[in-house]
DNA sequence: TAGATTGTTAATCGATTAACAATC
DNA sequence: TAGATTGTTAATCGATTAACAATC
């Protein structure tokens, strides 16, 4: 399932998902077609890139036409890995975990939520997103029996690495980590991090520069 | 307050965060002193790129000593700008707003939340926080009497322009956007975003491509 | 002093942009 | 057909890596 493509860089790889948001937007205001310099304008690209990045992943456009909303929009829905389905568990349900776990649009495109894992006994047993809550500690239990892609890890940061390598051991294929760390696994596991403070840190210092223009 | 700076590329401004990070491990297990070379190890970048980043800020190393991490922590910290405080409101009270408003490292690390707004009338009037919530409506007479220095976008994608507009008319200085969408703001305002579905989009391109690898 | 490691310049690598022939 | 726009190669730009003199 899903073409293997050449190398691609990570700077293309992370342009994917702007393209998927404004090919949907446009399928939604019923725009047919597109070229790469009216993507260029809305996107903030330039026009050579995605053609550029496009052609990374084959020949979707037309000479003197430019690409087809729809059909481009499903390309990259394939490309992206968008219609297949994901098996996906949380570990950690605090306030990030929970609010992770009610974000309906990851439901929506495939990523289907069959686990909750925390340490904390008052919560273990309880319901929540019609999953029943299960400590931690049976973890290694579920991996040995359920099939999982994405692990999202949203505990506090002193406990990621251990389950990161849990995780890793029970051939989990993907973490989506929420921890403020980096974790150490094998080669073989995709690790996507969302930092938030690394995040916030960076405003800070543009916000720092902006500061001493004004100043002086 | 704050050094100005020559031109930083954005790539060295976000691995600044990670310098930070990793200082501040090394420095709560009593570490004095660190070589580029060391720090590489920690961090997976090179040495040399380490020298050429601190560089840019400044000389805090010496020759045949390295660097001494208090010191290079301290710094690494007025660089970033967090040793000045900041007022932070929360448009957008639902999941992931809830989520951000109880992560206490913001509020530890001088971000401090001064304000709540919510559109929905259950929530209007009650206390989050220690904070009372307030409706949107009431958001431009806040940022009248108010100096915000970051403003947090958690409502649903819909509403965020809006909201972001109104930001930069009333002169918020920098916007951390956890809407899924890019913001249209003029040009004296930073916007960071945290695109969540963009990264687990990410995740899913990385997933797709290592099933094939195993498959062939 | 001798060894270590910085700060900094030069070389390399990769990503972005420009240009244009091919062609719808 | 003429105009538009792609796919793709070549040129440029910027970021990373290597090298090394300076010096603690």
């Amino acid at each position: 399932m899903g073409k293997q493509y050449g190398k691609i860089s990570m700077a293309v790889i992370r342009r994917l998902p702007k393209y998927h948001r404004y090919l949907r937007d446009l399928l939604d205001k019923d725009v047919n077609r597109i070229s790469s310099k009216e993507l260029s304008i809305l996107t903030g690209f330039t026009a050579s890139q995605i053609r550029q990045d496009l052609n990374c992943f084959g020949e979707f456009g037309q000479q003197g036409y430019g690409y087809n909303v729809e059909e481009l929009f499903h390309e990259i829905r394939k490309i992206i890995g968008l219609t297949k389905t994901y098996n996906t568990i949380i570990v950690g349900y605090g306030n990030m975990g929970r609010a992770i776990s009610k974000y309906t649009n990851f439901t929506k495109s495939g990523f289907t939520l069959r686990g909750i894992f925390d340490n904390d006994p008052a919560m273990i047993g309880k319901e929540a997103e019609n999953i029943t809550i299960q400590s931690v500690d049976e973890l290694e239990a579920y991996l040995k029996n359920n099939k999982v892609d994405i692990a999202i890890i949203s505990t506090p940061r002193d406990y990621a690495q251990e389950i990161a390598t849990k995780l890793s051991n029970g051939g989990v294929s993907g973490i989506w980590n929420f921890a403020p760390v980096d974790l150490k696994v094998s080669s073989d596991i995709s690790v996507e991090n969302v930092h938030l403070s690394d995040s916030l840190y960076t405003l800070s210092y543009l916000l720092s520069q902006k500061d001493d223009k004004t100043e002086k």
